[in-house]
DNA sequence: GGCGGAACGC
DNA sequence: GCGTTCCGCC
């Protein structure tokens, strides 16, 4: 099994933002057009379910779920070297680079930092879960889309006006992405 | 839904 | 400072 990478604490190389191979999942995956036995033997294994469990019951009731793996939302602080949980804008960067989450969120034009959720209460609950500051509320859509809003005022964000539409600013963009043009890497460490 | 003010908390 | 919560307005 090659290309299979573990997050390991000791590995100073570990970059929560290139850990897009720690677990690959696409909606292809779950595709029920090829019920083969190996797939099917697959994912009841992914998920721990008993070998006995329907095959037509899967999709339904487990195609929907992501398991939760802290470790790939943790960032690394420059200086201090120290791991902790990412500022909204730094979980959307991760979060946009998993492919395994595409089904919640993707850029509809990456050159311009554009994206669209596709999952409005499903990213809430993700941030729920992975965000620093804990509440006892719920995290929903709303209170989620307007702490993206306070990031129009810093220039972090800037406005679409469209529905579940939101957009990095150019700043943020120089700053965070890879431009791919000319492949010079600024500045990758959060 | 999107927006942004206001009060709040850690 | 960085959101969270609430909410009136569009």
């Amino acid at each position: 099994m090659e290309n299979f990478t573990m997050y390991d604490e000791c590995n100073e190389n570990f970059d929560p933002l290139f850990s897009d191979d720690m677990f690959n999942i696409s909606s292809d995956d779950f595709s029920m057009d090829d019920d083969s036995d190996i797939i099917l033997t697959s994912i009841k294994d992914w998920f721990n379910l008993p070998s006995t469990t329907n095959p037509d019951d899967i999709l339904d009731t487990y195609s929907d779920e992501i398991p939760l793996n802290r470790k790939e939302w943790l960032i690394q602080d420059s200086p201090s070297q120290r791991y902790r949980a990412p500022r909204l804008f730094e979980f959307l960067i991760l979060l946009l680079r998993k492919s395994h989450y595409e089904s919640y969120a993707s850029f509809t034009d990456q050159s311009k930092g554009i994206f669209q959720v596709h999952r409005p209460d499903k990213i809430a609950e993700l941030w729920q879960a992975v965000k620093s500051r804990q509440s006892q509320q719920k995290m929903t859509y709303d209170k989620f889309a307007r702490a993206i809003r306070w990031y129009y005022k810093s220039n972090l964000m800037q406005k679409t006006n469209t529905r579940y539409t939101f957009q990095f600013s150019s700043k943020t963009l120089e700053k965070y992405f890879i431009d791919e043009n000319n492949n010079s890497s600024t500045n990758l460490l959060l």
